[in-house]
RNA sequence: GCGGUCUUAGUCCAGCUUGGUUAGGACAUCAGGUUCCCAACCUGACGACCCGGGUUCAAAUCCCGGAGACCGCACCA
């Protein structure tokens, strides 16, 4: 990776994208609508590639479910989720400078009001408040406007009538928490299981900027893990446990400390600093993922949220970011750990039983002495009363009234005189073969888009004046660019055949016959295609083909028909481009 | 939302101060020629003044409004 490139790579990339079509702004005939993009050729193969990867890890290789559910949600279900009461900022804006606060932050700094209780007030209260600790603007003491809500949740109408509220869906994992049963039932009724969705979320943004960093409209890729908080750990656990995570601790942060603890997953969880198992294990596979896609280990790093800065339903929360060139630590992945929080709360709302049957391993039987009122006796002692006293009967506890009988030979069940023959004394056996319980959840987030920018900025790369996008093989949009040296003699068909085997072969192979072969080579580069092949009048004498690495820029001579064999292995990532063929000497 | 800087072909930039014929260059793209293993060369083609209004005989240029971009502040569950 190139540190001294000069101008910033923000803007050469996003130049680079605009000119190579991998994202633009949309709209633009319009003007333009800020937060939202348009990823172009390109860029939308490189974005399905991170995606696979993401469904490669979560999905095949730990057995995730993935699912698909609507972006418009009707109102209940974010009413339900807490999300329409803390989407929404109450916000003052300065009379005099225009500066606009949020009102609770303020309460909580010059009020010393909590910020549990700053949540909780309504607009009148916040202006009650603000006004009776006279609060002025910080900046320049003007007083301000009557406090707003601002609700960051797109609102809409379902149908026809006004009634019918719908939101677009700020996050995706409300989908998967309103289908859990349905979706536990698919799991086979066991816990732990998972389930991942990729798909768009919206979120008004007050002022989206930084490019793909923050959009208006994005691809939102959220797995919900749900297990039993009584049986927390991770069977995978082994696989990650001597991964080492980067965490910076709360602690370290609140004492403006930048140091980061690098310790590996069996210590963070030993020391306690990360609470939940699997919630480490996550967090070891979104390090791992970021080293797939680019990003090398020393780039990343987790910092734990501080209390304020959690999302509401969250225990304990980490996120994951990555050290950008313009924007410095940028947040790619949030790791949550939800508890019941969101199914209890969906089950509140809806009535519907979200809990869990859990089998003990072994029925417990618990014997219990009870008291059985004999009422063909009680009857005719107490006759209207019998009823009453065989209610404060069942009541009583039996221990008590066995002492009773033992040391005075009668029970004083309130006023009326019981003797032993009124009642049956005995021990009941009862059977619980289990118990219903709300699993708990981890929640690892991803913002596609952004791993989608963060690929493209670690891909980024200048040698010899060229661009060069050295994306990993395995996420490169195009994985083969395949080019005749001349465009006569017979050279043109027969890379075309080449392409066409290449292609049936499940390659994405592109054929390229303009201009001198460097300006292909360069064009190539600029599109991060790993490999290029070109045919050339050996080809024809003798059935061999170059093949050029797009890093080193190296050569190696090989055998047309061994190519498909080894560009598997090549992209399986068993072979390396050394061992693709003889190195030709330049 | 506030303040600063900015917006001209696919991309990057010049022109604007001082209004005036056909808005200039580089790269990219396309066609033809030539060359043939790292953006070579020649000929040609394609292609733009962010939007709306105003001033003026005349606006890329001056004025007003809007949209968008970047930076800083604020916001980002």
């Amino acid at each position: 990776m190139d540190d001294t490139t000069k101008i910033d790579k923000f803007t050469a990339i996003n130049e680079l994208a605009r000119r190579r079509g991998f994202f633009w702004n949309s709209y633009e005939i319009y003007g333009g609508a800020g937060g939202f993009v348009a990823y172009g050729p390109l860029g939308t193969r490189l974005k399905q590639n991170i995606e696979n990867k993401l469904r490669d890890i979560f999905v095949k290789q730990v057995g995730i479910l993935e699912m698909e559910s609507p972006i418009i949600t009707p109102g209940k279900v974010f009413e339900a989720s807490g999300h329409v009461t803390n989407f929404k900022e109450p916000m003052v804006e300065c009379v005099k400078c225009n500066k606009r606060f949020r009102a609770d932050h303020l309460l909580e700094e010059y009020a010393k009001i909590s910020s549990v209780d700053a949540e909780k007030m309504s607009l009148d209260e916040i202006q009650q408040a603000l006004e009776k600790h006279g609060i002025k603007c910080p900046d320049c003491q003007g007083d301000f406007n009557p406090p707003q809500q601002f609700l960051t949740m797109f609102i809409t109408t379902i149908g026809p009538y006004s009634g019918a509220t719908g939101y677009g869906r700020p996050e995706a994992a409300q989908g998967i928490f309103v289908e859990f049963n349905r979706l536990y039932a698919m799991a086979r009724e066991k816990l732990p299981f998972g389930v991942i969705q990729i798909g768009h979320a919206l979120r008004n943004e007050i002022s989206p900027r930084q490019g793909l960093i923050r959009l208006r409209e994005f691809t939102i890729c959220d797995l919900e893990f749900f297990f039993d908080p009584e049986e927390p750990c991770c069977r995978l656990l082994k696989e990650v446990e001597n991964e080492i995570l980067p965490i910076l601790l709360c602690e370290s942060r609140l004492k403006c400390c930048e140091d980061t603890l690098n310790i590996t997953v069996r210590e963070a969880l030993d020391r306690k600093i990360v609470k939940s198992e699997w919630q480490a294990f996550f967090m070891a596979m979104a390090k791992k993922l970021l080293v797939e896609i680019g990003v090398p280990p020393e780039k990343q790093r987790f910092i734990e949220k501080l209390t304020w800065e959690k999302a509401h339903y969250s225990s304990q929360s980490f996120d994951q970011e990555v050290l950008l060139d313009r924007h410095g630590w940028t947040e790619v992945s949030g790791h949550a750990y939800r508890t019941d929080y969101d199914l209890g709360s969906h089950m509140k709302a809806s009535g519907a039983d979200m809990r869990v049957f859990k089998e003990y391993a072994k029925p417990v039987e618990t014997e219990q002495l009870a008291v059985k009122p004999v009422m063909a006796k009680l009857g005719p002692v107490f006759k209207k009363e019998a009823g009453k006293v065989g209610e404060l009967l069942a009541k009583a506890d039996p221990q008590v009234v066995k002492a009773a009988f033992e040391k005075d030979g009668f029970y004083m069940a309130d006023t009326y005189k019981v003797l032993p023959e009124h009642v049956d004394i005995s021990s009941q056996k009862t059977v619980e073969r289990g118990k219903r319980f709300i699993p708990h959840v981890v929640e690892p987030s991803f913002g596609s888009d952004r791993l989608f920018y963060v690929a493209l900025e670690y891909a980024y790369g200048v040698k010899d004046d060229r661009v060069v996008m050295s994306f990993p093989r395995s996420i490169a949009p195009t994985q083969i660019g395949v080019y005749p040296l001349m465009n006569k003699d017979g050279l043109e068909e027969k890379a075309l055949e080449l392409q066409k085997v290449l292609t049936q072969e499940g390659f994405t192979v592109e054929l390229d016959e303009t201009g001198s072969i460097g300006r292909r080579y360069a064009r190539a580069d600029e599109a991060g295609i790993p490999l290029g092949i070109t045919i050339d009048y050996d080809t024809l004498s003798e059935g061999t083909v170059t093949i050029r690495d797009r890093d080193s820029w190296q050569q190696v001579r090989s055998q047309i028909k061994n190519l498909p064999e080894l560009l598997h292995k090549y992209f399986q990532r068993k072979i390396n481009f050394e061992n693709l063929g003889s190195l030709v000497e330049s």
